[in-house]
DNA sequence: ATTATAATTGAATGTCTATTCAACTGTCAA
DNA sequence: TTGACAGTTGAATAGACATTCAATTATAAT
C-alpha cells in the first residue's frame, strides 16, 4: 500500500505527542522487514522446526517424523525459512540436512518462552 | 488438528536423533502459544502500533494519524492486542489511551531489529 | 537399466485475516 | 436535546497462506 495522507479519518488530538512519536518512527520498510521476521516465527509448524533444529542438525525425514507431518509439508516450510536465511541446508547423499542460520532466532525464543510462561 | 501418528509419509533415518529431539520438544500447546505471540507481532500495522506505544501513551486518533490509517482499522488491531494482553487501555473523557502491557515486547523488538539490521 | 528412497516443487483448496464500510455507543459542548 | 466527535463493533471482501496431492529431480543400491 504505502503511505497515504488521506486515509486518516480523524484529527490529531495531541500534536506534540504525534510529532515526537513520528520523529522516532523508523521507516515503513523497516517495519515490514520486522513484521516479516516475526511472521515467519508465527506458525506452530515453523516454530517447532526451529526449536528442533536448535537441538540438532536434522534431515527432512527425521524432522517430518518428529513433527508427525508429511515430507512435503515440512519441505515447503523449510523452503520458506531458507529463502529468508533463517535456516541453511547441506546435502549429503540422498539426504538434505538443515541447521539454524540465524543467531537471533534462539534469543527470540528465550524471550517468547518467557512471555508465554507469564500467562496466568 | 492435533497430532496424527499416521500423517508422516517417511521412515526415521536417524533414530537416536529423532528420539533425543522428541525428548526435548515442549508440548504442542506451548508451541501454539509461542506462535500466536509471534503472529501478533507479525503484521506491519501492529508492529508500528507497538513501537509507537513504546515511545508514549497514545489515544486512538493520534495513533491513527501517526500510522496514516483509519480509526476503525487501528481500533480493530488494538482490540486484538488488548485481548492478548499486549496492550492495555485507560478511558479519559471521550478518549481511550493505550499503553504497552507486556515487558517482553520491547525485548523482542531489540532482537528483531538486530536481526533485520544484519541483512546485507 | 531399474527400482526405491529423499526431497523439492507447483497447483489447488480451504482457512485465516487485515481492511473497509456502515452502524452504533458514549461523552462533551452548545 | 441536539450535534459533534472518539471509539468500538459486525459483516463483507479480498488477499495471504498452510497443507494436500501429484508430479518431478536426484541419488544410491541391486
Amino acid at each position: 500500500m504505502g503511505r497515504n495522507e488521506y486515509l486518516c479519518d480523524c484529527n490529531v488530538i495531541h500534536p506534540k505527542v504525534v510529532e515526537q512519536v513520528l520523529k522516532k518512527m523508523p521507516s515503513s520498510t523497516t517495519f515490514e522487514h520486522l513484521a516479516k521476521f516475526y511472521k515467519l516465527l508465527g506458525d506452530p509448524t515453523r516454530v517447532r522446526i526451529l526449536f528442533a533444529l536448535d537441538q540438532e542438525e536434522m534431515c527432512v525425514c527425521d524432522l517430518a517424523n518428529v513433527l508427525h507431518m508429511t515430507k512435503s509439508s515440512v519441505s515447503h516450510q523449510l523452503a520458506l525459512l531458507r529463502e529468508n536465511r533463517i535456516v541453511k541446508m547441506r546435502k549429503s547423499g540422498k539426504e538434505v540436512y538443515y541447521t539454524l542460520d540465524d543467531d537471533h532466532v534462539v534469543k527470540t525464543f528465550e524471550v517468547g518462552l518467557l512471555h508465554i510462561s507469564h500467562k496466568d
